[in-house]
Parts: C-alpha cells; structure tokens; sequence
DNA sequence: ATATGTAAGTTGACCTGTCAACTATATTTG
DNA sequence: CAAATATAGTTGACAGGTCAACTTACATAT
C-alpha cells in the first residue's frame, strides 16, 4: 500500500521497518502506554468521570486508606505540584477530605469522603472490565512474566 | 518509622499497602514509564541533547530511513500535532530535512540531514549503554516474557 | 467532470505535567 | 537550646502534550 508507492518514488530502497526498534525496550512501553493511556482516558471520559491522573488519585487513597500527599508521591512517582493541585480538584468536588495531622503540623491526612467512595465505585467496574480484557489477552505465566519483568527493572532503577 | 507513627494516630487501622495496587497491570506501567522516561531524559539532559521527544523521532527517521509525518504518527503513536512541531524544531537545528514528495504533494519525505545522524550517533552510545543496564537486570526469558507480554496486549489492543 | 469522502500536515486554544522557589514545621547536631 | 538541615505542601512560570478546526491535496463514485 503506501510503502508500494514510497519504495518505487525512491528506488526501492530496503526499507527497516520499525520492527527494529520493537528490539528497544523502551520505546514499546512507551507506545503501549500512549495507547493505554487513550485508552483509560476514553472510558473515564465517556462515563463523564475525572481525569486518568484524578482516578489513579481516587484509586491510590482508596487503596492507602489514610494517606498524605508525600506518601502518594513516593508510591506514584508523580510530580508533587501535580498532586497537590489534582488533590485541591477533588476536594472542590467533594471527593477527598483532608484534616490536619495533630502529631506533624505539615502533614494533612487524606481521605476519601463518601462521594469519593462512590465515585470510586462507580468507575471501578468499567475500569476492572477493560483491565481484564486487556488480563485476558495474555496466558497466566505470560502475565507472571510481563509483572516480574516489570518488577526487575523497577529494581534496577532503585540500585544506583 | 511513617508507618509506625501514622498507624498509632489512628488507631491501627490495617494499612493496605501499595502492593495492593501492584496487582494492577497498568498502574505498574504508568510508574515504570514515568521512571523510565525521567532517567531517559536526564541522560539526554547531561548530553546537552534534544528532548526525549526528539530523540526518539531521531531514532524513529534513522531506522525508517525515508519517512513521513503520518507514518510516524502511525508506527510510534504520537499526537500528530506535537510531531509537526517537534520537526519544526529540528529542521531549525539542522536535523532534519523535508522534500516534497513528487507523488504526492501533500507529502513532505523526511530524512536526517548528516549533522542529524552525527548527532544520532552522539547520543546513541550512553543511550545503549542505559538500555543494557537495564536490560542487564532481566535474565534473557524474562526479557523475552517482557517484550511478549507487550506484544500480546498490543494486539489485544488491536482488535475491537 | 464534479461531488463526496478521506488523508497529510499546520495551527491555535487549552490542559497537564515539570521544575524551582518559597513558607512553615520537624529533626538533627554541636 | 541554637543553628543547620530536611520534609510537607503550595504556588508561579513554563515546557510539553492533547484536541479540534482548518487547508490543501488525493481518491472514489457517480
């Protein structure tokens, strides 16, 4: 199709495809977390819910039960200025509450309110239903293997 | 040591920890992509090369050879909006070279300007390196298990 | 031949993520 | 305890990514 047209305009040059750089690791997990990432969104926002970052917030407190902003960040791995905004979002939207820490006067304990709880669960069977038809394209041991390469790597990055 | 003392301010509730989350295949990939690219661009910083965006269309027009936008658009899955400028860009620093496509005039056939491959080529080197650090970290079935387990849920990714 | 539809690429508006500076509070050390 | 150092969180400035509209050009079907 359009390579016929592009090898004949060029004189049929061999063309590398990109299956070269499917070798390099890194580029893979970064197209397939571009598509993932559309993908999420896509649900999130077709059930008029919050963005990709704000659900994986929604997800981390609902997960971490009580947490505080530098915790989330250290587990996520995301920016703080982000957080801290994202987190002031969902406050404005009732879904987080926040109350002092009386042992560390920095420290705001995090948690979800009721409608937080809800809107969790609510987004929480159409994103389990996309991650498992995603879960089920891949064997048992092919998922094994994908988490514990992934794990791997994660650890590689902590040594140095 | 934060556990401990956030624990006894609440009472010892059981704290579910993030490997809860763990489970989760792509919030895995979403903190690994966010650590990978960080490191990524902190080595091309140190070089005083181009963005992490632009190295990779480098990468991307070095292995096609010959190119397009919308061919880059479709192989790496970029905004095609953020491609048109990222090449903008490195047309002005002498990267990057467009013809018009005698075939097609709405075409413009990218190609690496020789200062674009000697630049390619600087980079290439502490990036490989980078890559066989990690790589290093992966037994060869664990990298095999890696680069299935994307490609699996990339097809999935294909279908519907 | 012309109407209809689709692809390539650019642009502007907007949104999100990133970096650095800053305040306030804790912690450590001499 | 005072001084120095480190941490929690907020904010502003900016770079980067995303979305949609638009222009131009090609393809297809009457």
């Amino acid at each position: 199709m359009l390579d016929e047209k592009r090898n004949s305009a060029r004189g049929n040059a061999p063309v590398r495809r990109l299956a070269d750089l499917d070798g390099v690791l890194t580029f893979r997990l970064a197209r397939l977390q571009n598509r993932l990432n559309a993908q999420a969104a896509a649900v999130l926002g077709g059930l008029g819910g919050p963005s990709l970052t704000q659900w994986r917030l929604l997800t981390a407190i609902h997960t971490l039960g009580e947490t505080t902003l530098s915790e989330i960040v250290r587990e996520l791995r995301f920016d703080k200025g982000q957080v801290s905004r994202a987190l002031t979002a969902m406050m404005g939207r009732g879904w987080v509450l926040a109350r002092p820490d009386p042992d560390d006067q920095r420290r705001q304990i995090l948690a979800l309110t009721s409608a937080g709880i809800t809107e969790h669960t609510r987004l929480l069977g159409p994103m389990r239903a996309r991650q498992a038809a995603l879960a089920k394209s891949l064997s048992g041991p092919e998922q094994a293997g994908l988490l514990a390469g992934i794990s791997a790597i994660e650890a590689a990055l902590d040594d140095p």
